[in-house]
DNA sequence: TCCGCTAGGTTGTATATACAGGTTAGACTA
DNA sequence: TAGTCTAACCTGTATATACAACCTAGCGGA
């Protein structure tokens, strides 16, 4: 069975790809440029520039002009994952982000903790609970569960200051993430926490994130359905002919 | 004001796309060469490659080395969009989807409609009410508008054989959808044309889609929260490691 | 008739080269 | 000192060329 190799291109991408993973390379560093990868790997500067152009489209990376190129942030890696930070989302509405720890803790993973993280029934994990507020209204609850040796320093991270979101982020960029989404009716201690209404639904979010070629973490986020809703635009890159006014306005939809 | 010309290779692009969106091109139609733009439009085989190359990961076109390459039909252009087709959704789990058209008729377009579409309230607009089942359970009520002058045949078709999600895509591709996704206390008709129970909460997805530069439809999906959940998978283009195994095990932690 | 082979078209990748335009540090000048 | 200019580096695009792999129609032989 003869192994096809990978096109060259491809190995760069998977090389960069892999210190971005590891953290050799970490946010705004500056990536080898294209001359650089032509002297250090032996390739043509067209083919060093496929690899980093396919990693900007990708998310991967951020390329100026006449400076370089740089491994994106949090920031544009979101517009590859569409995995948003609750606390940016509130930001970028203009209003206060708080939040409140409920619990920050060593745990044995069970059950389907266990199995959505790919680990045996017993191992320790942490988990995270927590209540997000915009404007001191709750507006979501985070129940967080962490792969330990992925994020080891977890329990002395003060996550009122930094969402869990954003620091798992810093880690390690996250890869890839499946989320399902779900109404429910809340049970007492969520409807308390959020302050909800006794017939008020809830839109639950249960999302698993992979990095690096396993999963590392896996949350449920509860939101009060009279509060929050989830917003998406799909379009293929380059084209965004409907304006963030237009989104506004479907917004403004909701009486 | 100097015009900065767009580079040849997203002109090249921007032709294309043009062709498939005013129906020129149509679904599984070959699309010109390499060779064949090399000598119809004076560029280089790599600006053509280019071209073609970045149509593909958008996903309006699918290329077959030693053939040709060839629009998307709507099951790739959905990897794009992640704009499902519900009939498509029930086969892919095994199930039988039937549906019920309750209403086909021409309104007038009035407030909420009028703005989302963006046209002048009073101006005449498709409606079509339908309920879909999976297995002859009930699982979504679909309540579009469709602009009239998008789809003039659009009360001639039998939704019941073709659903509407394929109709109007088969008109022409849809190239850019703005979704909201919101728990809610469903209303009296909702509940019973579901047959939901009397504190279930109801996840509804209200869509807008564009093509061609303007919204053409608007469609509130209406779910009983406890058969239906969204679900989704993000990941660059590439990089898919978790196997379709790992999604079916995440759906299994429904209880 | 039927099978197998081949020629020609297609995509996929890789290289060498060229020029345009953005950015910056540092040398040079007034 | 303060401002200006330039050299060096960077990305972005475009072309010509080359070879590999894939696919298919059609030809030719058994």
């Amino acid at each position: 069975m003869s192994v096809r190799t990978k096109p060259r291109y491809q190995q760069l991408k998977d090389q960069i790809i892999q210190r971005i993973s590891t953290g050799d390379l970490r946010p705004n560093d500056r990536v080898p440029s294209e001359n650089e990868l032509v002297a250090a790997q032996n390739v043509s500067r067209m083919t060093a520039n496929r690899a980093l152009r396919e990693l900007t489209a990708e998310g991967y990376v951020k390329r100026i002009a006449g400076r370089g190129t740089f491994v994106s942030d949090f920031r544009s890696q979101s517009h590859v994952l569409e995995v948003q930070n609750i606390a940016d989302e509130i930001a970028d509405r203009g209003h206060v982000h708080s939040c409140k720890v409920l619990r920050q803790s060593r745990q044995r993973a069970r059950g389907e903790i266990a199995r959505a993280l790919h680990i045996a029934q017993g191992v320790e994990v942490f988990h995270l609970l927590l209540v997000h507020f915009e404007n001191d209204v709750p507006i979501q609850i985070e129940d967080r569960h962490v792969v330990a040796d992925f994020a080891p320093e977890c329990l002395e991270q003060d996550f009122e200051r930094e969402t869990p979101s954003a620091y798992l982020t810093s880690i390690s960029p996250l890869q890839e993430a499946e989320q399902v989404v779900r109404a429910q009716t809340p049970n007492a201690g969520v409807r308390e926490r959020l302050q909800m209404d006794a017939d008020e639904p809830s839109l639950v979010v249960i999302r698993r994130t992979w990095s690096n070629g396993r999963p590392v973490t896996f949350a449920r986020l509860h939101h009060p359905g009279s509060r929050y809703e989830l917003a998406g635009h799909y379009a293929p890159p380059g084209i965004h002919k409907s304006t963030s006014a237009d989104v506004v306005q479907l917004e403004a939809l909701k009486r």
